[in-house]
RNA sequence: GCCCGGGUGGUGUAGCGGCCUAUCAUUGAGCCCUGUCGAGGCUCGGACUCGGGUUCAAAUCCCGACCUGGGCGCCA
């Protein structure tokens, strides 16, 4: 006897067409439906369901006694008929001839996967990879692959180099942030906190088009639906180009990914119907910023950060992607370029959506000696930028780039509260498992 | 780190001093039912986070611990 697994069919490819054939699925059993003389019993695949009818008068006796002891969740592989039937939700059933039990699951479920009676994000992280099998979380996997796809996507048609840096670094950072210390043999390292030092050391090298896609760590003890101790960033670096043309990259990668988000069949599944925002996005000066949240009361003092609530509020002002440029120098990191040498306005810039920031960026310093002073001037050691440094000693082009927060995109397309619900395995203050 | 909430069957909830032998839904076990698609009907099983206190009486009030949701801060 062949394996019930041969030649396996997905749920949603097979059609009324193919009345009479036999074919063989496997899944998880969703539901059964047991109404005396006919039995349903649903079975789950990646692409969606197939119902499998069982007639108590026409199958056999055994079969039909073992279809119906099957536990939810279990796994199975069923091998039989295609009908076609108006009756059945996909226009089709399967008559089967055979059942094969791959896996028994337990009862009783640690949540319900068919929607009925919700969870909290809590109980579906801890059973993460259960609450994956319903249809919400699911579809926001896919469209996070999706979305991850589109960068890349974008970025290679446009002569990126696709590029990985190290994630276990030295003490030298940007600032800003803590770091997770890690021991390296007999010295201390860290996780990386962004790739930023080394994106840029490549624009030394002639690579001037680079972009990476990888996990960033912040050892900060934030307790937040908007921030996680890793994650994804994409980060690019341009060489020989301003600070406005990486902005115009990152809009246009914006509406490039939601283009291919939008199109998306299993939005459905999420309630949702995003629209490609149009580009060029709005920009407003940090000046006009602090202008417009003075007006609404909200007083920010020139030279501040913005707040949660400066930000909520500014959001709910525009109302659509924006990017907030010209920031105090004081408040960017030592690489950000001034707008005018020895002035206190950068060429940095920051995309936010109504809820949150997105990403931030910035016109690079290139120049080895202002580098070296404003690293100096914010505090921290010229020595220990050394390797950095050396970078800008012998030939370093102009350069812009920017990072982007692969978790706060999907949130904010996907009207998500916690960022958690769009990692996999998310790791907070609290979590480290599973 | 600060400030507010919350911990009740597997899951999601109601109850907020005595009416609790704790509500409802879903799940589980079993039975009935030949077209379900959140199927329906009937029977049964299953819970007050832990420790201390107040009280004649505590799921309910107080204190502590642990867990947890949110806002803010930090941060991206």
């Amino acid at each position: 006897m062949s394996s019930p697994t041969q030649n396996r069919r997905y749920a949603n490819e097979i059609t009324a067409d193919e009345d009479g054939e036999r074919v063989s699925i496997a899944g998880w059993v969703h539901e059964k439906r047991d109404l005396g003389g006919v039995f349903f019993l649903i079975v789950r695949d990646l692409s969606g369901f197939a119902q499998v009818t069982l007639h108590k008068s026409e199958a056999e006796q055994e079969l039909f006694e073992r279809v119906k002891k099957v536990p939810r969740e279990s796994v199975v592989a069923i091998v039989g008929k295609v009908k076609s039937e108006k009756k059945a939700p996909s226009g089709y059933e399967i008559i089967p001839e055979r059942m094969e039990v791959l896996s028994v699951a337990s009862q009783v479920l640690p949540l319900d996967t068919t929607g009925k009676v919700g969870a909290e994000l809590d109980t579906m992280l801890d059973a993460r990879f259960m609450d994956l099998r319903t249809e919400r979380t699911k579809h926001i996997f896919i469209i996070r692959s999706r979305v991850l796809k589109a960068i890349r996507d974008f970025l290679d048609e446009r002569g990126f180099i696709e590029i990985n840096t190290p994630k276990i670094v030295s003490a030298a950072t940007e600032g800003g942030t803590a770091l997770f210390p890690i021991s390296y043999f007999e010295r201390e390292a860290f996780l990386n906190q962004s790739p930023q030092l080394y994106k840029q050391m490549l624009m030394a090298s002639g690579f001037d088009h680079v972009y990476e896609i990888a996990p960033i760590f912040r050892a900060e003890e934030h307790d937040t639906t908007k921030h996680l101790n890793e994650a994804t960033s994409v980060d690019i670096e341009v060489a020989f180009v301003s600070d406005r043309a990486v902005m115009e990259i990152l809009e246009e990668l914006i509406a490039f990914v939601y283009s291919k988000v939008v199109d998306y069949s299993g939005l459905a599944k999420l309630n949702l119907n995003p629209e490609v925002p149009k580009t060029p996005f709005r920009r407003i000066t940090y000046d006009e910023a602090i202008e417009l949240l003075s007006g609404e009361g909200e007083e920010i003092e020139w030279g501040e950060d913005l707040s949660t609530s400066a930000e909520h509020t500014l959001g709910k002002m525009i109302g659509e992607l924006y990017f907030i440029t010209d920031w105090p120098c004081a408040i960017k990191p030592f690489y950000a370029q001034p707008a005018v040498e020895g002035k206190s306005i950068c060429n940095a810039f920051d995309l936010m959506h109504p809820r949150l920031e997105l990403a931030s960026g910035s016109q690079r310093v290139h120049s080895y000696e202002l580098l070296k002073r404003n690293i100096e001037s914010k505090g921290l050691s010229a020595d220990s930028f050394e390797f950095y440094l050396d970078a800008f000693r012998y030939g370093m082009p102009p350069h812009a780039g920017w990072g982007l927060g692969v978790e706060r995109l999907l949130m904010s397309m996907l009207e998500i509260e916690n960022i958690r619900e769009v990692v996999l395995f998310p790791r907070d203050r609290r979590r480290l498992a599973p």
